[in-house]
DNA sequence: ATTGACCTTAGAGTTAACTCTAAGCTTATA
DNA sequence: TATAAGCTTAGAGTTAACTCTAAGGTCAAT
């Protein structure tokens, strides 16, 4: 039975982070001291250890809720609802990279197209580039395609 | 001249998100009527067109802020100057890639693992993986490499 | 008995970029 | 002139996942 500290160092969440966990009802410690102190067992770490992994992943908190709800009681989960969850949040992955490769690019080419010295930015490609809005219309486009605007808002 | 909603019609930007890029120092109205209307001439537009353009290309609001003190007085600054942030942004949707990519490669391969079929979860292969957390640790490892973490997690 | 390290809680603060509300004034139209 | 649409401001709310603070209790060692 370690105390929270000691739970906080063999996974490398903070203390502050392992309560909040608890708030959220992602862990739990099994026993309280009479002084109200955490006690956790090594069940209670191999679940802490699973939210930890899960949230490396990219999974949110309330993705980890529901796959713990799962792993506690496997007898009544599918695998189907575990592969939802996970091919969802693959999905979110995919648009964010769309996006983020649609930047890379944007910014790739503006960088090309600039000398990038010290001279005055009286005709920086750059700034004209922006000021000529074309660049928008693309990303625009790109956005369109994807759809994935509003998904991909909502994660980290 | 136009009114503010004209001015979102045009951009795309809502007046909300219009008063509140004012409210940062990014656009401004370069006349108010008697009772204080914003009033936009063709140069505020073209300036709120090249914040929208900047923001669809992930610029934040910090970094356009920049843009714009080069664009409006381009002899006192240098390409170098526009380059360099250019550069940083990409290196910052370098890394969120790179993180990105390694979730995808992950969740891919879980669902490659997993029957996702209506059988109970029991040995659900997704589930284990998280539990024997093998995943995590290569996910440690490619976030020490890129050294990604503390900068994208400030990115959108 | 006194340190000092550690624990508890409730609740506030952080970040970025919006997004919305309330209460009240203005303007164009019928 | 009445109505509706649109404008103003200050300020609060949203989201996710923490992160920190304050005020106080506990525990092991000296």
């Amino acid at each position: 039975m370690m105390k929270i500290s000691e739970l906080a160092a063999q996974t490398g969440l903070s203390s502050h982070t392992i309560r909040f966990y608890e708030k959220h009802g992602l862990i739990s410690a099994s026993e309280r001291s009479a002084a109200g102190y955490r006690y956790y067992n090594a069940a209670d770490v191999r679940r802490a250890e699973f939210v930890k992994t899960a949230r490396h992943i990219g999974f949110s908190l309330e993705d980890i809720g529901q796959l713990l709800s799962i792993r506690l009681d496997k007898q009544s989960h599918s695998c189907q609802e575990v592969t939802d969850i996970t091919r969802h949040k693959l999905d979110e992955v995919n648009d964010r990279i769309s996006e983020l490769r649609f930047m890379q690019q944007t910014l790739e080419r503006l960088l090309e197209s600039c000398c990038g010295g010290p001279e005055n930015a009286t005709h920086c490609s750059i700034i004209e580039a922006l000021d000529a809005g074309d660049v928008a219309r693309d990303a625009e486009a790109v956005a369109a395609e994807t759809d994935s605007e509003s998904r991909s808002r909502r994660m980290s």
